[in-house]
This record gives C-alpha cells, sequence and structure tokens, in this order.
DNA sequence: AGCTAATAATTAGGTCGCTAACTATTTAGA
DNA sequence: TCTAAATAGTTAGCGACCTAATTATTAGCT
C-alpha cells in the first residue's frame, strides 16, 4: 500500500496553523459583526483610500467574484457603499461608510492582539526567518508553468 | 486615521502562502476528479484503515458536518462508501472503494511533486524550523482560554 | 469610424468551513 | 432501573473560495 503521511506534510501544517489564525481572529471579531475578510477590506480601504473592485481583489489576493459577495454581505450590513466612477464606467468604487469608523478601531485593536498573541515567545529574526521562509515557497509554487507539465 | 496593515502581517502570509499550497495540489488532482480534501480522507483510510466519522474529522481537524458533506460527495462519486458499525449503532464506518485504489497512487504522487516543487531550495533544517515556528504559532493560539478575556 | 480585444463587475454552480439545532443511540449516575 | 448526560451523525443556514460564462464598457488597431 502506497503511504503518504499528511500529518508530516508542509500543507498540512500551513493548512492547520492558517485555520487556527484565522479562527483566533473571527472569535475576536464575531461580536462586532465582522468577519475576517471583511475586517480585510476595511483594513485596505483604510491604508490605501477608495479603490475598484478589481484593485481590492488583487490586494485580498483574491478572485474579483469572490470579493463580489463579500461587498454585497458588507453593503447589506452598511460598512461599505458602491459608487460609480465618473471616468470609466464599468468600474465601481468602493467606500467605507461612516458606520464603518467605530468598528475599524475595534478591528484594529483585534488584529493587533491576535498578531501578539501568535507571536508570542518569537524574536524579531524567527519572524524575519518564517516570512523569508513562507516568501520562498510561495515563490517556489508560483513560478510553475502550467504548459511545462504537457511536455 | 488608524493604521493596520495586512500586507505586513502574519495572517496574511500565512493566509496566502496557504492559499497558493491548496491552489497548487488542486491543479494537480482536478484532472482526476479529486479535490484537496478528498484526497485528505483517501489519506487517513490509507494510513489508518477503516475509521468512523468522527475520528476522521478529528485527523482532519474539521468540524464533523464539514465531514459530512465531504463525505457525502465522495460516496456520490464511488471514492468511498459509509458503513454501519456493528458495536455501535450511531457509528459509521467509513472505507475507501476499490475504485479509489488507482486515484490513491496519483494522489501520492501529486502530493509528493507539490511537496517537493514547494520546499524545492530549502535544507532539513530550514524546513524543521518551519514546522517548530508553525507549531509554536498554533500552540500560542490554541491555549487561549476565552473565559480569561472576561476578566 | 468601426470592429475586435481587453477590462470590470456579475451570475451560476460547485466545494469547503463554521455554529446551532435535531435525531438516534449509548453511557452513567441517582 | 430509569432518567439525564454524553456521543454520532445529520440538516439548515451562512460565509468564503474557485471557474466558466454573461453583460457592459473601454481601448486599440486597421
Amino acid at each position: 500500500m502506497l503511504d503518504y503521511n499528511f500529518e508530516d506534510s508542509l500543507g498540512y501544517w500551513l493548512t492547520i496553523t492558517t485555520q487556527a489564525y484565522h479562527r483566533a481572529v473571527f472569535d475576536e471579531l464575531a461580536p462586532h459583526g465582522v468577519t475576517y475578510r471583511q475586517s480585510m477590506v476595511l483594513g485596505w480601504l483604510a491604508l490605501e483610500g477608495d479603490l475598484s473592485q478589481a484593485e481590492l481583489a488583487a490586494k485580498m489576493m483574491i478572485e474579483p467574484p469572490t470579493l463580489v459577495g463579500i461587498l454585497d454581505r458588507m453593503e447589506r450590513d452598511g460598512w461599505i457603499s458602491r459608487h460609480n466612477c465618473p471616468g470609466d464606467r464599468r468600474k465601481k468604487i468602493i467606500r467605507a461608510n461612516r458606520a464603518a469608523e467605530p468598528v475599524w478601531e475595534k478591528i484594529v485593536e483585534c488584529a493587533t492582539r491576535v498578531r501578539a498573541r501568535a507571536t508570542e515567545g518569537l524574536s524579531e529574526r524567527q519572524l524575519a526567518a518564517l516570512k523569508k521562509l513562507l516568501r520562498h515557497i510561495r515563490h517556489n509554487l508560483k513560478t510553475h508553468d502550467p504548459a511545462e507539465s504537457l511536455v
């Protein structure tokens, strides 16, 4: 019988660690009625100002159709609004509503707290090493040309 | 304006790296009609033999209701079957079907190939360090008692 | 100018993740 | 023993992720 131990696999470590991180953020944000991805939308808007959906999706590294649903729910809940772009009628500009301002403070607190908790006991050097390793892995996976596997 | 840069956050690195990993596995497995989680089910069954749903969910670190859907689709597609447990009428034993055997070989190949590609250029020491860092983070996040935050 | 290609957002359909609540069964304790 | 608690699986409902295909609109090239 062929053997492959998922428990000892890089993909598994990444998966369960990321899951734990998302879970921690979610638990902190849930009382404020905001999800992890919704907080990320507000985060990018706070950092970059108004953005189109395509720009926002690129920042968040998700596909535009995925963002549609996230924004639909945020619009429904009053966090953001879609505005027609004056210069380009295809685009919609996403703007955070006033209602999102007080929540944004809570989000920064939560994100900071979770990050502090997650990195407790880790030095700056270790964190830099981790970031470098993750970037290395991502680069390895990204540079794969599907056409090559057809040879 | 309060500031929080998601792009520089641990959660973001973990999220996009894990996303890239899942994506790579998915791309390799898609031609065989199997998803990442479905391959994991077959993996645990290959490693441990027959398991109940609760046992399987625990191995995979997901909630039982999530596994129900995964197994429903796998049963529909003929990869596995549910059997009543003779000793305990509440339990259902999950067994891989004969149809899954040839696919399992492909899964091992794909998983091995993706892991090799992801870890290219990384030493055993670096991988061990990565695993240790991820475990550390997971441990940090896990040991949080929600009751304490109410103090 | 006019036709084609690219871009922006959306819809449809599928997989995976969670919690809460329900049914069935087994276990444990008064 | 007999009732209460725990366990196993499921359903319902929601959020998030993807691809493929659709509709508008804009850009580019002849």
